[in-house]
DNA sequence: AAATAAATGCAACAATGTTGCGATTATTGT
DNA sequence: ACAATAATCGCAACATTGTTGCATTTATTT
């Protein structure tokens, strides 16, 4: 199951011409088996005891794993970022939902937004970041 | 100028039935004087040099502020909240902007985003956090 | 002016993230 | 398979933002 994930991301991560390294394919192979998006802690947690990384490590491998494309990064209001795989399904432009009760982030695939938004004179759009808040099924 | 928004904050905060202390008055009279939405730091900076607050006070009267509905929360990118005072002609739920260039939030008055929004089966909506980033017209 | 609850300031801590730099390792060419 | 090399890693130290506990001060009430 997991081991599927792993050929995945290491040809994910070969394809954009960077090292296939333990912890790159590692962590990426979590987020793509993972639904919501997940924080720096949790994919630690999330690692087999046998392959921990730095945290510093882990830092900078989402960082060229965001800088590549590959997952993005969603912004809370907790002060910690949550990081998801991207899937050809999610277009760039997505909004997210976040649980007040167990803080889980899932991705929403639509955004009925238009990129047309009413702005001030002189401003110019590049993107939206939308999260709904609520609660999940779990927590209703 | 600012005195005349000193005395306006005093009121609000008179009526909210809190103490009208000088750091108090002070913090929301440069919210009330402020367009855009500014953080902890940018608050402390526009404090007179004899009146500074401890760090921690200023954040309990930042949320006791909140808490009364007298000013509100932006949650932002850089992990920093933004504090802006409310004003009547703002919605309760409003979006922001957000200069990727100078990091100045505004607020937008508008949210023309039906609070139905298409949740998977079993949760429950509670708000919307909409953030749209561009560049703003010194930006440009 | 005294009593009292509310607000403040200090010290210490917590969580998240970043920087510099020397050590290690994946990859490439032979 | 091996050596060379640049990319990646791990450690230590630091930065920023925010929080907690507790003793002191202060705005308000009586």
């Amino acid at each position: 199951m997991l081991n599927q994930f792993h050929h995945t991301a290491e040809d994910m991560i070969r394809h954009n011409g960077g090292r296939a390294t333990a912890g790159r394919i590692g962590i990426l192979a979590i987020l793509l088996a993972e639904q919501q998006a997940i924080t720096h802690r949790e994919i630690e947690q999330r690692l087999p005891q046998a392959q921990q990384l730095d945290r510093v490590t882990l830092y900078r491998a989402l960082e060229w794993l965001v800088e590549k494309n590959l997952i993005h990064k969603v912004t809370s209001d907790d002060r910690a970022w949550r990081y998801h795989a991207n899937r050809e399904l999610h277009s760039h432009q997505h909004a997210h939902f976040k649980c007040t009760g167990c803080a889980q982030v899932i991705c929403l695939d639509k955004l009925p937004v238009e990129a047309n938004w009413p702005l001030p004179a002189g401003y110019r759009f590049q993107e939206i970041e939308l999260t709904v808040k609520g609660l999940c099924a779990n927590c209703c």
